[in-house]
DNA sequence: CGAGATTCATGTGAAGTATACCTTTAGGCTTAA
DNA sequence: AAGCCTAAAGGTATACTTCACATGAATCTCGTA
């Protein structure tokens, strides 16, 4: 992207009336030359027709939920393993064959899908509600309904004829985690008032130890049954890889090896489908953005470093204002004294107050950055602990795990979008 | 020298406040008979 | 008189503040060996 966008400053010096040119230059080399056939297939969101290595837990998903196409109530359902094991995507994928068994059969079946990860979409209670009932095809506004009563609306909304409805409640470890599990005691007892539907929750976790933290009863209720993903092993994700690449690039555009090295990248990090199938699509975005038409090895390497990056900078630019003053406050600090390699939060709290102060920026208290850092920490962009300094008091420990050019990008962001 | 008290800096919980937004309601205005 | 619009009243969620108390190991204190 950033080179790209020097290419283009470039040109304009150059030369200002062949911009329009030179843009139409670089959308017909995009048209023309892709490399690509199908790049839907390594999104992430792409439903393949068969998901390989998955054959057993497809089976049990189906086995589990099948009732449903006799409007009978399927079991709650638990499903977890770490990130990539395709647990979203099994899921997806019997939620379709399901649609289109339950219209042949003429069943009212209803599967909302809500990803309870997404900030300010779906990470509080009444959020996720608000989220749910709109998938129902019903307005509701963001603010100022008491809970209690979108849970009456949405009830309604179900309860006006016999069917079933499966929600599907994808990274619910994150929900949890913010906002506790009553909420999930909540959904497990609207069956009761419930006269002509019935809900069972689909539970997706990406933490294997999630469900110990619950409260017995909503463990109870969620978990009866579970099913574990288990991680793909290097092999795995190769067949995987060929069977996708194989539709979504012409031919002979993948050099030897590229899809064993994608696959060792990824097997490194405990099996992550999606993490291969991201690199993959990414080389070859580089790969066509530099006019090549070969995928080499070096280009997952670029891929892989882009990825990484483009993560954690999606995550720092979406921040709010605040969260971001903070972060800076974080990394610059860190920068100072690079040696010592943790800070605390007072330290942080009077280099936030001086940005603040230089922004002209309203600051917030301490309890509030407290709380702040203590998110940044969830989202796993720093890594905080609570430690006790003895006499020196108690605070957090913060340190930063980022390679250093990553750091400076994102230094540069902020200074940037804060105009510093 | 060691057990227990003290201390510091901030974590953390609860309650309160400001803001933005929602629904309900009542009054006022318009309209059509 | 019926219908519609508007503004006030009363309510909520969320982000933040204020207040108050909790924490926990380094350090201090003081009695004892």
């Amino acid at each position: 992207m950033n080179k790209k966008r020097g290419q283009n400053n470039k040109n304009n010096e150059n030369n200002k009336n062949n911009l329009t040119n030179n843009i139409d230059q670089i959308f017909d080399s995009f048209i023309k030359q892709t490399i690509f056939q199908n790049k839907l297939i390594l999104q992430g969101n792409y439903t393949p027709e068969t998901i390989p290595h998955r054959e057993k837990q497809i089976a049990q998903v189906a086995a589990i939920i099948a009732p449903s196409l006799r409007l009978e109530r399927p079991s709650n359902l638990f499903i977890y393993g770490l990130t990539g094991t395709g647990k979203t995507l099994v899921v997806q994928y019997i939620k379709n064959q399901l649609f289109k068994r339950a219209e042949k059969q003429n069943v009212s079946l209803i599967i909302p899908y809500i990803n309870c990860k997404l900030k300010k979409v779906a990470d509080t209670e009444y959020r996720i509600l608000v989220e749910l009932i709109g998938k129902l095809g019903e307005k509701v506004p963001a603010t100022g309904l008491p809970t209690d009563q979108l849970y009456h609306r949405f009830l309604n909304l179900i309860n006006r004829k016999k069917q079933i409805v499966i929600l599907i409640l994808d990274e619910i470890d994150q929900a949890v985690k913010k906002i506790g599990d009553e909420f999930l005691y909540n959904l497990t007892r609207i069956n009761t008032e419930l006269t002509n539907a019935q809900i069972s929750i689909i539970g997706i976790s990406n933490d294997l130890k999630f469900l110990d933290t619950l409260d017995p009863r909503v463990r109870s209720s969620l978990g009866e049954e579970e099913i574990l993903f288990p991680t793909y092993n290097a092999l795995q994700l190769q067949k995987i890889l060929r069977d996708r690449a194989k539709d979504a690039f012409k031919p002979n555009i993948l050099s030897e090896g590229v899809i064993a090295k994608c696959a060792a990248y990824a097997a490194r990090e405990h099996g992550d489908a999606r993490r291969a199938l991201d690199l993959l699509r990414i080389a070859g975005e580089l790969v066509e953005r530099n006019n090549k038409r070969k995928i080499t090895l070096d280009y997952i390497d670029k891929a892989k470093q882009k990825i990484e990056v483009d993560k954690i900078i999606l995550a720092v630019e979406t921040q709010p204002k605040q969260f971001q003053l903070t972060l800076l406050a974080i990394i610059e600090l860190f920068k100072k004294n690079k040696e010592k390699n943790k800070i605390f939060t007072g330290d942080i709290y009077n280099f936030y107050r001086e940005l603040c102060k230089r922004t002209r920026t309203e600051y917030l208290t301490q309890r509030r950055v407290s709380d702040i850092i203590a998110e940044f920490d969830m989202q796993g962009v720093i890594n905080a602990k609570v430690i006790s300094k003895g006499r020196y008091g108690r605070t957090r420990e913060i340190r930063l795990d980022l390679p250093t050019n990553l750091l400076d990008k994102i230094n540069h962001l902020l200074v940037d979008s804060l105009n510093l």
